[in-house]
DNA sequence: TGACATTATATGTTGCAACAATTATTGTGT
DNA sequence: ACACAATAATTGTTGCAACATATAATGTCA
């Protein structure tokens, strides 16, 4: 069934997915480092990015747009946004014309929310990478890109 | 994990913040390939990773130490291993001197999910990752590795 | 117009992960 | 020996994500 592939190569260095498990053990890293700051504002990163990108459409987005944005899908839009409603972050409202379509806008108290986190996020980003210099950060995000096949 | 659609000026005042989502959107393209690979075996990329570590030692392991193996929580261990269990691809036992500690080995039907998935595995990482060539390659787990603090 | 596809959102179910708290066992100091 | 700390695993609770499915509103075409 399976070829004699096993017992011969079976430990020779295999780049590609050492790559990809440096990938895992880096982004987890970092991310966990984020997660604790927004912790200080109970918001969760996925939480954090609607709420960056509700900011920059002041006249509020359908779940849709806001699901595409973020990469997540639209089944847990609802439920994510059910609960940032809840808590006041955002609102939501049927669209006058299009009743399939709920428009969901940021709230003055999720806007106060990001905004505090502007400078402590950015500081820590700093803080996680600013080491590497200039030179370094251009050339991972360029790797990065181009492992995704972009360019 | 969001849009990167800023002015250059934004964008250039934040390299960091730029690279860690470059770092978040590319694990997260990978994984989900992964994802779905594992999916033929039913497995989550955490599972997968259990039986990996699980493969290499027969003698079994405390979960103490897949935990601290796979950078999990160890609460989450437990019922990770309940599932794995009820599914018949680990096994577990109290060992016999220190009673609080309960020993965890890979199965036959765990070890035979494993075997088939390595070859598939391999593929997609070359398939992934493996335009990148042998020295772009290096160089991205070189400023990985950095990013996180090592060398 | 009416049948039917399309779009937008919501719901059901399951598994996964974070965090706090709990139970059981073992080690330690007096 | 006994109180008590330390260790190992588990349980409770909540939120998050994947996937299939359902509901509601709109668009399309005979």
């Amino acid at each position: 069934m399976v070829s004699a592939k096993h017992s011969g190569k079976a430990r020779q260095a295999n780049l590609e997915e050492n790559t990809f498990l440096e990938l895992l053990q880096t982004t987890d890293r970092l991310s966990r480092g984020v997660a604790a700051l927004l912790k200080t504002e109970e918001l969760s990163l996925t939480q954090y990015n609607v709420l960056r990108v509700l900011r920059g459409s002041p006249d509020g987005l359908p779940c849709g747009e806001i699901a595409r944005r973020l990469i997540t899908r639209e089944p847990d839009i609802t439920r994510l946004l059910d609960r940032m409603e809840k808590r006041g972050l955002i609102s939501r409202c049927r669209d006058a014309k299009d009743r399939r379509t709920v428009v969901t806008r940021i709230t003055a108290e999720g806007l106060d929310a990001v905004n505090r986190l502007d400078e402590p996020v950015h500081a820590l980003h700093r803080m996680q990478l600013g080491h590497l210099g200039h030179e370094h950060l251009l050339s991972l995000t360029g790797l990065l890109r181009q492992a995704r096949g972009e360019q």
